[in-house]
DNA sequence: CCACGGATTTTCT
DNA sequence: GAAAATCCGTGGC
């Protein structure tokens, strides 16, 4: 995928802003099996310290440890014992803010994501965080890149930005507390765009749990 | 379309 | 020890 990069600036600014403005960004993955490539539609900011669904809100720790760090690297983290979602890290340095991505439309490469995905339908390829970590191959090793590097294997284009007469803001999904901060953004009439879901806690499978 | 439960292991308390 | 920024299959409407 050619195309010119975001600078490293675009990220030294608040998170609320960075997020909306990477909607329409093109983030593209060259691996051995290929690169993938895909087209942002839906994010989401986490603000630090300050934010209490963001991993930094109780400070630094080994996981967290790159949201620390320099602006324009991402922020790859393990969850759900099986998952993995990708966050791209803003400034300034140690404020530890990021957004998430979420979703995206694959643009290049289309047959090497469906490899990584073969029971995904074509709408739900990049559909949702830990999907579109699939489809673009991003793991562990991912952690911490520089997608700012015009050589490196993860690279952040400019893209088209979305019309900001579609982009929309709304609650954020699947997370405990500041559910008021409207911090989900994504561009209206997108197929890749997934569903609002409130979040609900997961009922504990032991005992002891009900009363 | 929506709701539910299971999978699976890292991470921090 | 429990929760976790999730996904998938199943079953209902």
């Amino acid at each position: 995928m050619n195309g010119a990069l975001l600078p490293r600036e675009f990220f030294d600014r608040p998170v609320d802003e960075v997020a909306p403005a990477l909607l329409g960004r093109v983030l593209a993955h060259r691996t051995a099996e290929g690169e993938v490539a895909l087209r942002l539609t839906e994010v989401e900011a986490y603000a630090g310290p300050l934010d209490p669904a963001s991993h930094a809100y109780r400070g630094r720790t080994r996981r967290n440890e790159v949201m620390f760090g320099e602006a324009g690297h991402a922020y790859v983290y393990f969850t759900y014992g099986m998952h993995f979602c990708a966050n791209l890290v803003c400034g300034p340095v140690g404020f530890a803010s990021g957004v998430l991505l979420r979703a995206g439309e694959v643009v290049e490469g289309a047959d090497t994501a469906r490899l990584r995905r073969p029971r995904s339908t074509e709408r739900d390829l990049a559909r949702g965080p830990a999907r579109l970590c699939q489809a673009l191959g991003i793991a562990r090793e991912e952690n911490g890149l520089d997608v700012c590097s015009p050589d490196g294997p993860l690279r952040i284009l400019t893209g088209e930005p979305a019309d900001p007469a579609l982009i929309r803001s709304g609650p954020r999904t699947g997370v405990n507390g500041a559910k008021e901060t409207p911090w989900r953004f994504w561009i209206e009439g997108e197929p890749s765009v997934s569903p609002y879901r409130a979040h609900v806690p997961r009922r504990r499978k032991t005992l002891s749990a009900d009363r």
